[in-house]
DNA sequence: TTGAAAGCGCTAACAA
DNA sequence: TTGTTAGCGCTTTCAA
């Protein structure tokens, strides 16, 4: 037998990986078909589907989903954009979101912007140019530039931990000045009087901060001392803002805090101080961490529900991009303060 | 002018992006011209270069990803898997690793694999499917599937916080067992003869902790009394477990905890039942979180680069991606103990 | 229910 | 230095 097909002139090697031609091949079947047995098994005949599934097994084969995103124009890819995943504030969150789209078979990636906008423009275009089927934003974008790119792109958005009253698509988050103003409220009906607050100084922190303070001042209260310290905020700079209130020698009998670990900092630092909570000084925290309800004493603090804006976050991409319309496009998860010993 | 080119059999319209074929156009180069323009520059006039560059701008051009990725088989995506987001040990590796991909155009997919194997089989399924150009592993893998298809894949791994006696491929870690050991040393150069340990039960914990106890016979002390929690270890679960201990009503002047987390709550409950740290018992944590340092007393801790391990895995993986050979494909980043005032 | 053809947007291989 | 051609592996469109 003599071969005279003429000779390939040029050969280019793939991966080497199985593909899904060869898994067509040998179940007997046309590629489009053993596609579809892999991604719609209601259409296809029981008999196909066996075959079809039968050669997958035995090849080993792996669907190979950059070529599969080129082709429907559906990546399954899902970025979200967070600060820092140092801070603990977004991991519930985050966490949430992965197993909501594993679920779906999407894949998270994951992309930091800093608390700075420094990287922010580079990270978005890195993303975009992946294609995904949507991007999820923890925290703000700061750049104009990066806003436009993100509209302009088409890549469905949901912003969260936050309700901005011009959201750039769909939100799922709570009213940090709500959250201001509750524990004003709350405070005030444990009869604080002196209120403080430290913050740090990343965007939702400022609006909880300024809306304590404008609260405080609508009820007549003395003017909230404040200090305002680097985000993420850690232990340490709970203690020493603590010091930085004391120093301002006016009295205060209430303290709120940005975050949970700031109101742990303040809680040794009072100890070290022989400052007694609650007796002294009512402490409130920020995210009820995990930590929060067992230190002694236990932190009262603001629960938000990072899982369900995840899960929510999730539920919206994957709608969207299965297109199923969704009923709304915002979505308020509240938030409860949760009492505890130290206020 | 009649046009009687057939007309278009079938249409298919894509994302409805700007192509590289448009920049081109505009640019008028060929598309492979405009394609070099913006990935290896150098290799380009700067006639053409700045003609490219400009019609970029002026399109919003963003290149996509999956096509160029399909092509050249070079994904530019990275993969982590790691047990939970929320277990606070790991994100200085992811932090460092997003970071140092990121700077080399590298995106990074997060997959969150549970402490147990459930979902480790799907994820990596999900994750090969991408294509990434590498995948880093933070906690074992279990399923042994999932090696072996690791493994067929061909996919460069890299395996961190540990020192396998048998990597899959390449290593970024330290060993536990050196750990517990020199935590026994560290605890005997104090004088303390009558050791304890509270350790979570994921795998390498437990590693620390068999040698632990082990160092202490081979010391001749007392046997070490154990108590395992459920990771992700937490203060609470701290807290309870020196109730356990105690309740052994055997002696012990020192705990080693798995992690801070462990120790604050041991130093947590320690307080509320009036034992004295370091005077009665010497505490020493692992991981040397933040916080660490920052309580009353502070925790003497093992502290682990994470970070240095993280900035590795990122620079194991694009050598490979980028062909550079590897002078070694193991790396071994030690620890140091951290003293401070619990012990 | 199955298949043939075309093409998603890019880059490797080759040629000029 | 630039261009031509041919895919990468899959799924859409159209047809049977």
């Amino acid at each position: 037998m003599t071969s005279d097909a003429p000779a390939p002139r040029r050969t280019r090697r793939g991966s080497g990986a199985v593909t899904l031609h060869d898994v067509a091949k040998l179940a007997g079947v046309a590629p489009i078909t053993a596609s579809r047995a892999l991604s719609a098994p209601s259409q296809v005949s029981a008999e196909v589907l066996r075959k079809v599934t039968e050669a997958v097994g035995r090849t080993g084969y792996v669907r190979n989903g950059l070529a599969g995103g080129l082709a429907s124009t559906r990546s399954r890819l899902v970025a979200a954009v967070i600060p820092t995943i140092t801070g603990p504030v977004f991991l519930q969150t985050i966490q949430a979101l992965t197993e909501g789209l594993a679920e779906h078979g999407y894949q998270l990636m994951l992309g930091q912007s800093g608390y700075a906008n420094s990287r922010e423009d580079a990270l978005l275009e890195a993303i975009i140019g992946r294609r995904p089927d949507g991007i999820v934003l923890t925290g703000i974008l700061h750049s104009a530039q990066g806003r436009r790119r993100l509209i302009a792109s088409g890549i469905p958005v949901v912003e969260t931990w936050d309700l901005t009253p011009t959201p750039l698509d769909m939100l799922v988050g709570f009213s940090h000045a709500d959250v201001g103003r509750a524990v004003v409220d709350y405070l005030r009906s444990k009869g604080r009087k002196r209120l403080a607050v430290i913050a740090g100084d990343d965007e939702r922190s400022m609006r909880r901060r300024q809306a304590f303070e404008a609260a405080a001042r609508a009820a007549k209260l003395a003017d909230v001392i404040s200090v305002e310290v680097p985000a993420p905020t850690t232990l340490k700079s709970g203690r020493s803002a603590l010091g930085q209130l004391l120093q301002a020698r006016r009295k205060f009998d209430a303290v709120f805090c940005s975050s949970d670990l700031l109101a742990l900092g303040v809680m040794v630092e009072a100890r070290v101080r022989g400052i007694d909570i609650p007796a002294q000084l009512s402490l409130v925290g920020f995210g009820d961490l995990d930590f929060a309800a067992d230190v002694e004493p236990s932190i009262t603090s603001v629960h938000v529900d990072g899982e369900a804006i995840g899960r929510q976050a999730a539920r919206f991409i994957i709608d969207r991009a299965e297109g199923r319309a969704a009923e709304r496009n915002v979505v308020d998860v509240g938030f409860t303060i949760v009492e505890r010993a130290s206020a």
